[in-house]
DNA sequence: TAAAAAATAGCAATCATTCGCAACAAATGC
DNA sequence: GCATTTGTTGCGAATGATTGCTATTTTTTA
């Protein structure tokens, strides 16, 4: 329950009110995925008295030590997911906006081939595949959950 | 050298000013991949009168007509390129900046492959690898050319 | 060429995100 | 365990990218 205290000390960061709230709010299932926006929803939701301002502070730390991961899907905010799984891309409907994560190590090895052709250390990537669910109901499901 | 007209025709939008030269410049080899506020920039040097409204409202109207592609590399804001050329995906040097195009059509069908599988009907998608220029003087040099 | 329709300039407004700083809380020394 | 030091938070102002509003100017149409 209480992991949180040890994943922020491991990230050599205090442990504080705001970021196990935060990193326990990130680890729900129906929260992978979130934009700071979405986090601090979630808390106000719990009754939590914390500042949009610490939500992006919090979740940039845990970018730069290496716990969430940021993405940047078409709609122009960030997006963070929990960075402890194993790489992979993503699927992301465009009517519903869920998101469906993916692993192909046939494009894994194409990109270092690419990157290496052109002389280039990659440090990192991203790649979205942004389409429709063929399967209405799912997706109007999934839309009518997600607002 | 004012094929702008055509272009502009055929993609159903009247033809003036601010979108020729718009337009123009987007066809500059050293205008691939530039900003909105890039495109101001060397409307400024060029002594146009026009506002940055503007320029925002004429690219994202070249984005509905398919005129040019919008990107979202890693910074922000959003970068455009002209569309007409065969699809591609990109590799950006975070050191310096340079944008390098390639393609490969392994990633391709896998791309298809991976949203059939999920039932998702593909309509488009961004494949970014970020690395850093193994070659020192060719990217300083990059950088030196690009501030 | 004049009237009608569409597009633009300039500036206010918005959205996501960050900054600045006073008030507070967490780790540290006693 | 309590005071201190140092890092963190809250809140509102500031920023940067982008869009909206509207009077004015261009284009197109008749």
């Amino acid at each position: 329950m209480a992991d949180q205290n040890a994943e922020l000390k491991k990230a050599g960061l205090k442990i504080t009110l705001p970021r196990i709230k935060i990193l326990a709010i990130l680890q729900e299932p129906e929260n992978e995925h979130v934009s700071a926006e979405d986090v601090y929803k979630v808390l106000l939701e719990q009754h939590e008295e914390i500042g949009l301002a610490t939500v992006y502070r919090v979740l940039n730390q845990f970018d730069d030590a290496g716990i969430v991961t940021r993405h940047h899907f078409e709609g122009g905010k960030s997006v963070f997911e929990l960075a402890h799984k194993k790489h992979h891309d993503h699927l992301v409907c465009l009517k519903c906006g869920k998101v469906v994560e993916f692993e192909d190590d046939v494009i894994e090895q194409r990109q270092l081939n690419v990157a290496k052709k052109h002389n280039i250390k990659l440090t990192n990537h991203s790649l979205y595949l942004y389409g429709e669910c063929n399967d209405q109901e799912a997706c109007e499901k999934y839309r009518v959950d997600n607002l």
